[in-house]
DNA sequence: ATTTTGTTAACTGTTAACAATTCCGAGGAG
DNA sequence: CTCCTCGGAATTGTTAACAGTTAACAAAAT
């Protein structure tokens, strides 16, 4: 039915063979696939989504479409112009800065937050997706690149334990990789040891080193991302 | 069709002869009606909304409804669990302290960036609407002051002129109105004072200082808040 | 050549019917 | 008395068809 379906919001309930016996609710794994096909570079940025197209294609009708669409929209990876059509998004330069600066608050916020309350366990997990971001940077594969980026941030602000927080910066995150995408960026090799710092900052312990070395990690992803704007 | 229709998202073109041209979108209407009827108490906290009995009340078919369900928990005032139903929110403690420190964060990044590029014209909008937070308290018309406050707060944030970050404060503005409703509260006094040392900040063009007062006014209001939760 | 006006095709917003799941109480077994 | 099972009712998820709007194009007028 779906060319292929990623759960990623709703964490598939299990059944105790291990076998995931959620109904499944075709609207989510419609947005998750089409979030994909965006970060892939299937779906280009200003391309014009036609909700019967999509439809016929993942074998559905269009409501789970419209649906997705409402999701993705919300998350800031597509427009949608009443009566006019849906469109992957195309960010400028503005947007850029705009998701740098606020990311920078988010995760300012975050760092302190958590520096107080992180476990070593915390830590190792942090260390393993460095490590694999240095991997997938030595290979350079993009797609990788960015996930491991992500993956990195996202860990750091789900340690502040703050629902609101993480939600919005999921948001930001979703929009960053768009940028990673439509840039087609290896992350610039400066960010390598920036990461390292950071968690050396939460490692121990200390919220307000962490954040500067996070706030000036990320005003320098800024100016470097600006830069390569063609 | 609808008992009342608040268009509050899109600001309806009107025709020469002021008649309103713009071919409704039931789905925005139905967003905008739902809004009101939580901020006004008619639809209380935990309460379950099923979409059929709506969409009979509001004479239209459940497609609607489901769009402005998905809306308004994309905004945070309604949960929806999949194939069990969508929920007024119900607010915690945790809840409130979340809500305060994402907004502090935000409304702290919101007046540096304001402050530098700050006109006459803006203080003057500020100004007008203190004045009619006063009167809203002076009268104790709970209502009004939770908008009039909620106005003041929204001002400040849209003069950073950042497309995401008011987009993002205006969720966590939508919640503390529910906030608000949930505990019934008529502002403390304390409150009035506060604002008026933002503006002064403001007019000096000290970002820093109005920083600080408005995060100091945030976190006052915070501990008011949970303290008056039952 | 350029603008204007019909005209048509495509698409979104909406509706109503169908399918599948969850909820809840009655009845029976332990 | 408690726990479990088994319907039936209620409710959400999905589908398919309809209606109004927008966009694109060709013909006519300036």
């Amino acid at each position: 039915m779906l060319d292929a379906v990623a759960t990623r919001r709703s964490p598939a309930p299990t059944s105790p063979l291990g076998l995931s016996i959620a109904p499944m609710v075709l609207s989510s794994a419609v947005t998750d696939t089409l979030r994909n096909l965006i970060f892939a570079g299937e779906l280009q940025p200003g391309e014009r989504l036609i909700e019967a197209q999509l439809a016929e294609r993942f074998g559905t009708s269009r409501g789970p479409i419209r649906d997705a669409f409402a999701d993705l929209t919300n998350v800031g990876l597509l427009t949608s112009v009443e009566r006019r059509g849906t469109f992957v998004v195309r960010l400028t330069p503005d947007d850029i800065d705009e998701l740098y600066t606020l990311r920078s608050a988010l995760e300012g916020l975050a760092v302190e937050r958590a520096a107080p309350q992180i476990g070593p366990d915390d830590i190792d997990r942090l260390s393993v997706q460095l490590d694999r971001l240095d991997q997938a940077q030595r290979i350079g594969d993009t797609v990788a690149v960015g996930e491991a980026d992500m993956a990195f941030h996202r860990t750091v602000v789900s340690l502040a334990r703050h629902r609101r927080l993480l939600e919005g910066w999921e948001r930001l995150g979703d929009q960053t990789r768009l940028l990673m995408q439509e840039l087609s960026v290896v992350e610039p090799w400066i960010q390598a040891g920036d990461h390292r710092v950071i968690l050396d900052a939460l490692r121990r312990g200390d919220g307000v080193a962490a954040r500067t070395a996070l706030t000036d990690h990320l005003a320098g992803a800024r100016r470097s991302m600006i830069a390569r704007f063609s």
